[in-house]
DNA sequence: GGAGCTG
DNA sequence: CAGCTCCAACGCTTC
DNA sequence: GAAGCG
């Protein structure tokens, strides 16, 4: 039994080196030990971000070969010191998500065989007002040149909501595509965020009608880049800044410098346990100054209502 | 991974 | 006791 | 109301 200790909170448990990731690509396995460590290390970067929000949990306890479950509802047996906070489906129902805000909350999580975490747009205190624009980008085939194409889409996103006087950061999502995100003060609703996005969505593919859609139907879309907006609806969530991906390798969801998306070399699965920290150690976090460029939504929807 | 249920 | 099952469907759009 | 989508 190892036992980690977190000031008041400790953490143990047990099979240290049962394999989660299989070696891959010349790269050697990551056990059980290596997720709880890398949650415990990545904190400090990753609770700034991802703290304070509903989680949902995609766990593997058996590794990634073996098949996994999502976990939304925070259980009984999980610590008491772990948030928990109440989201109301539009049913009615109640779903009581867990809330990371320590290293040993991730530790803790990490135990149980989550490698994935996801969070919110919104945080547990407001959970009704998101703070985040997700612009969901996917390539739309499955060749070298589709990535290129959602680099350049990222691009293009970045220059519009420069022109609407917002701030935006990306990741990789580690699996085969990029989010960009907006920062935005937590005043309106998910409804009216979700029509803003998809405004400037539309705007975006009527500038560009032949690289990028909004079509729901895939029918429709006919090689072209989807441009979703559906994440920036009530209780979706995306995948966390920093949280490794069940994929083979052990890839991160990494946040990356704009500099770094007009590399051509870059792929979606270009950070990875084995390199973050390394990187980091170069480099400041990315979205270091994230939340402070948090603007509102009011000058930027006049904008780009002009624009329509 | 942990809990609950069945046999 | 061992073995098996459950852990997520939700929100929105389009037909 | 049902199906598609992520
Ligand atoms: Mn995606
Ligand atoms: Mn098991």
């Amino acid at each position: 039994m190892t036992k980690l200790q977190f000031g008041p909170y400790s953490v143990s448990f047990d099979k240290d080196d049962k394999v989660l990731y299989p070696a891959h690509d010349g790269q050697p396995a990551v056990t059980k030990a290596d997720v709880i460590i890398y949650y415990k290390d990545i904190a400090g970067v990753m609770l700034p971000h991802a703290g304070g929000r509903p989680v949902t949990l995609r766990r593997f306890p058996d590794g990634i070969e073996s098949s996994g479950f999502y976990m939304q509802e925070a259980q009984d047996y999980f610590p008491d010191w772990i948030e928990r906070v109440d989201a109301k489906r539009h049913d009615g129902s109640t779903i009581h998500h867990a809330v990371a805000n320590r290293a040993a909350d991730l530790a803790y999580l990490a135990s149980l065989g989550t490698l994935e975490f996801h969070t919110w747009l919104s945080h547990a205190k407001d959970i009704r007002t998101p703070d985040w624009i997700v612009f969901d980008l996917d390539p739309p085939g499955k060749d070298e040149h589709a990535f290129t194409m959602v680099r350049a889409a990222a691009l293009d996103i970045r220059g519009l909501l420069d022109e609407l006087g917002l701030a935006s950061f990306v990741k990789l999502t580690g699996s085969k595509g990029l989010h960009v995100l907006a920062p935005i003060t937590p005043e309106e609703d998910f409804d009216d965020v979700r029509a803003f996005a998809r405004d400037a969505a539309e705007l975006l593919a009527a500038r560009k009608p032949d690289d990028y859609t909004t079509e729901q139907r895939k029918e429709k879309r006919k090689g072209r880049l989807y441009l979703d907006m559906m994440r920036n609806a009530y209780a979706q969530h995306a995948v966390a800044p920093y949280s490794l991906r069940p994929l083979p390798g052990a890839p991160v969801a990494a946040p990356l410098d704009w500099s770094e998306v007009e590399d051509a070399s870059l792929t979606p699965r270009s950070v990875t346990i084995h390199t973050i920290f390394r990187r980091l150690g170069q480099k400041d976090d990315p979205w270091k100054d994230l939340a402070r460029h948090r603007r509102s939504l009011a000058k930027a929807r006049e904008k780009l209502e002009a624009q329509l």
